[in-house]
DNA sequence: CGCAGCCTTGACCATTATCAACGCTGGTGG
DNA sequence: CCACCAGCGTTGATAATGGTCAAGGCTGCG
């Protein structure tokens, strides 16, 4: 009912994933692993849930009673401001867990990109479970601190990266978080629009598809489609990334 | 030896503090209460540390040995990029852990900005310890997922806040997360140089000083001495942070 | 084939960065 | 005890990055 694998993945960073093979459910775990009694009697809890493309998961403000773990597809959260402002935090997927936070109503909106596949959890359930496997609950506090230091390299991004920078940031990391991303490490799949892309990195739909162009017309990169590209200069856009031109 | 106790504060959202009074750490449960037990152990493990103004406490890329809880004075936390951009992810305060994600090396660079005293344990004991103390891994869980939501907060403000906007929820938000700041909620006390909040902000020295006049000139605050201020108009200052105006 | 939605490109503009000068303040040493 | 200096902060003039507004192109679907 339960296995423990290695993702079939190029990533440098090879993660242990741990899937809940009745229910789907995935517990990433970086530096400690799951065997399958911690994740017994998560199919338990569990309920399964579709979405289309652009349906919502959470919304701000709702009272917070459901978690989930993405199974498959991609899925953005974001924060608004009162006047339509959108700042995007996060793009996640297969592996990821929606909604972890305490509190009494969820802190950001949650909706899928495209078509999506999740574990619903009650929260007070998920919590009830938990606390009797330790070890589960480590892997979400390593998951946990994890975000945290992406999000430390986000605000950087946003706070003193330029454009250009934040794009090639944006293209370098993307596929090291894309389970389903194509084999190869420098075919980028971009499931999200310009416009989310934009909402993201704190710019504009036009700065992005400038910048873009730019990329593409010094060579760094190769646009396929709209929604994949190659990188034909990962050193040079590893360069951008970090400023040094 | 151990005591719980609430925080002399005035802030509306009142923590409940753990203090293991042998060591000094400070564990903050915002939704599950620890009892003495809990803590009991962390003062065999723990190692009081004293810092001046502008000592480091860890440095972005060392290895990962040693894992801090502030008991008093605050610390900053901040990336750099090669060129010497500087960006800071945090101000952090008594009761909070510096060093808590896993990883080989630390992500990031920690310096005091004012005296402060800490409590240093080697990350294998104390991973140890939590081990047998769910309930204080439960906590720290609480507390990370706390912080993301913080983070999440930090991005919109860096992606999509206009210089002022950010000045203004900057001063909202530090008075409710120094519990060493004065008793009143209007009076907020700026440990940190202008330099500092704006490479937290992501601006420069001369535009938070241009806003901070502004804002003076405007009546919503007002300038007790450099590191000192009182907000005048409390409702006018959320309604600028939410852009509102 | 036509339309809607998304993307690209261009011209112009505004916010904020940069560069520069000056002022305040606290600490030190004569 | 006062004067000077260093460091930090403020203010002003100018510049640049990225935003805004506008028009046109591509693409996929009915």
């Amino acid at each position: 009912m339960l296995e423990l694998r290695s993702l079939p993945t190029d990533c440098a960073k090879r993660r242990q994933e741990s899937v809940c093979s009745a229910c789907g459910a995935r517990a990433f775990s970086v530096c400690s692993s799951l065997d399958s009694s911690d994740l017994a009697g998560l199919d338990a809890i569990a309920e399964r849930v579709t979405l289309k493309a652009g349906e919502a998961l959470i919304r701000e403000g709702d009272p917070a009673v459901h978690l989930f773990n993405i199974t498959s597809g991609s899925v953005r959260i974001y924060k608004l401001l009162p006047d339509g402002r959108r700042q995007i935090t996060g793009f996640l997927f297969a592996g990821d867990f929606v909604g972890l936070a305490t509190g009494q109503d969820y802190a950001f909106s949650g909706e899928a990109i495209e078509d999506a596949t999740l574990c619903r959890f009650r929260k007070a359930d998920y919590r009830a479970l938990i606390r009797e496997r330790p070890l589960l609950e480590e892997a979400l506090l390593d998951r946990a601190t994890h975000e945290l230091a992406a999000a430390q390299n986000q605000m950087l991004l946003l706070g003193r990266k330029t454009a250009q920078e934040r794009i090639a940031s944006f293209l370098l990391d993307l596929p090291t978080r894309d389970p389903l991303r194509p084999s190869t490490e420098d075919q980028v799949r971009l499931p999200m629009t310009r416009s989310e892309i934009a909402d993201y990195l704190g710019l504009t739909i036009e700065t992005v598809s400038r910048v873009l162009t730019k990329l593409k017309t010094t060579g760094v990169i190769r646009l396929l489609s709209l929604n994949e590209l190659r990188i034909e200069q990962p050193d040079r856009l590893r360069d951008i990334a970090e400023g040094e031109v």
